[in-house]
Parts: structure tokens; C-alpha cells; sequence
DNA sequence: CACATATCAGATTCACTGATATTT
DNA sequence: CAAATATCAGTGAATCTGATATGT
């Protein structure tokens, strides 16, 4: 099969996926992006901003205004870092707690929706894929920096954060 | 493997896909929905809104917007239908025809790049995959939608235009 | 003073819903 | 008049880049 018409079902079926997952959201009132930063933060509470920036792979502005709006919402809760006071953490609110149940919930009856009739073999080998996919796009990437010349963007503060 | 995991592998590499694509765009003044609009066009010019939106699972409205922001930056133009005064037809001009080529030369490039030691029987096989996580979230559409009591989008005009 | 970090300001874009106008 | 179609108005959110403020 053709390159392209691969990618271009792939990204078929990624639009729908995402359409699944803002009407699963959208009862919950958390919109498409947040249902990541809440992940990170059911992992680890109290990320700051440049933290969720790095693991989410989006800029420290994205992540501050997500994140107030996430506050105007009741789901998180920020506070200046006692030690650090360049620091802000954000905290999950007992709202944003105890969404994590029914929303993992919810995923994970979405997965095996969309995963009916895979074997366990096949599940493994579609990830064996992707990840393949994955290390080739960060070749592509490493490719396409060190081609731009004097790639401007390495210790800009940010374009792509650095974790604290 | 979980499924969850294998879901938020493919998350991820949409992303990263994503992230390449827009970069790819970029130089061309070309915006990551627009591409796909464009590609429409490429493939039957002279679409109406409604068909545009049918045919990439977006609203009426949606396309509108878009198309409108497009013919700013010339990638296209819009007449009025001479027959049916009720269409508008979004047609290419001569740069939105042009960009044909080398944005297609682009992303052939890199869907070569991603896939990348995949054997033509892998390639298959991926593509199989992708259909039946397809087919599956068809099936889960379909029951989300009757589940809905009383489905009130079924014969509205603007949620998922129908085409003319 | 330099560096790190967060935040603000400003701009685009996508996308939706709910009117409204126009034509058939 | 009803149906179809496009469009407008208004909203919300994700993102980005480029300042700016503040703390170490």
C-alpha cells in the first residue's frame, strides 16, 4: 500500500477518535486538551507550567492559560512554590480528583470498543508499529533542526520549555 | 498490552505527526485544517460548503470560515452557483492549483521517512488495523447515537451539513 | 547582573451552536 | 409556504510568538 493513503488513514482515523473523546469529555465539562494535563497530574500533582510544557510537548503559555482556565472551572488549583518563589504548581482540586474514576473509566471502555476483536498478538504488533512510526518521526525531526541553520530556537526559554 | 497504553501510543504519534505537518505547511501559508479542504479541491473542484463539510466530517459553518480565510490568502475563490442560486462553489486559483505539487512532493517525502523499514506485508497489515479500529468506532457511533434519546442533530441543517 | 520561570498581550485558527437570509 | 443552503454572530479553546515581571 501506498505511503500516503496509509498516513492519510491514519489520520482518518485519528479525527475520530477525537471526536470521541470531546463527547466523553464534554459531560465533565474538560475539554479536548485538558483530559492530558489532568493526566499528568494524576500522576504527579503539582507540575508547574514548564513540567506539563515538556511532558505535553506544548509551550509554557499554553499550558498557563489551560490551566487558568482548567482554575475558572474548578479542576485545578494554583500556589507559588514555597522554596522557589519563580515557581508556580498546580494542583488538582478534589473536583479534579475524583474525575479521574469516571473518566478512566469511560477511556477504557472506549478502548476496547475501539480494540474489539484484536488478539493479543495484534495488539502487540499495532504498538510494535507505532512505535517504529514514533522513532522514525524523531529521526525526521533531528533531521529537519540540524538542516534549519543555526537552529534559533535551542535555549529560547519559551519555545518549548525546560522542565524546572 | 493494555489498551489504554496503546491508545495513548497512538495519541502520540498523531501529534508528532501533526506537528511535522504544520511545519511542512508553514513556509506555503497554508493552515493544518486548510490542507485538507485543499486536497478536496485537488481531487473535484467547484465544491459546495456543505459537501466540503460532508466529505471532512466538519460543519457547515466551519467550512465557511475556512474557505473565507483561504480566499484571503488566494488560495481559492468563491462563486455563486449559476443554476442553484442557493450554492457557492469554492473553486482553486491558479496558486491554490499550483501548490498541488510540491505540497503533495512534501508529504510524500515524509510519509516515506515514517514508514521507513515497514515492509510492504507490514504496511498491509497496519492498514488493516487502521480499517478495523475504523469499523469499530463506526459500530461505537452508531450505538452512542441511539443510546441519545431522542437524537435532536439527526435533520438539523448546519450539525454535520448534509451534501447538496 | 544573568538566568529561570511564569505570565501577559496579541494574533490565528479551528470548531461549535444558534440565528438569519436567500433561493428553490 | 417548506426545505435546502450558505452565511453571520457569538463563543470557547488551543496554540503560537514576543514582551514583561519577578525571583534566585
Amino acid at each position: 500500500m501506498d505511503e500516503s493513503k496509509l498516513i492519510r488513514l491514519f489520520t482518518k482515523t485519528t479525527k475520530r477518535m477525537r471526536d470521541v473523546a470531546a463527547h466523553l469529555l464534554g459531560p465533565y465539562d474538560v475539554r479536548l486538551g485538558q483530559n492530558l494535563l489532568l493526566e499528568e497530574l494524576w500522576l504527579t500533582d503539582g507540575l508547574t507550567p514548564g513540567e506539563a510544557a515538556t511532558r505535553l510537548g506544548i509551550t509554557g503559555p499554553t499550558v498557563v492559560r489551560m490551566a487558568q482556565r482548567m482554575e475558572e472551572t474548578g479542576l485545578v488549583t494554583r500556589r507559588r512554590d514555597d522554596r522557589d518563589g519563580r515557581l508556580v504548581r498546580i494542583y488538582l482540586t478534589d473536583r479534579g480528583r475524583q474525575l479521574q474514576e469516571p473518566i478512566e473509566v469511560e477511556f477504557q471502555q472506549r478502548d476496547v470498543r475501539l480494540l474489539a476483536g484484536f488478539s493479543p498478538q495484534e495488539r502487540a504488533q499495532l504498538a510494535g508499529y507505532l512505535e517504529r512510526i514514533l522513532a522514525n518521526l524523531d529521526s525526521y525531526d533531528r533531521d529537519r533542526q540540524s538542516t534549519r541553520d543555526r537552529a534559533p530556537d535551542a535555549q529560547r526559554p519559551n519555545r518549548r520549555m525546560a522542565a524546572g
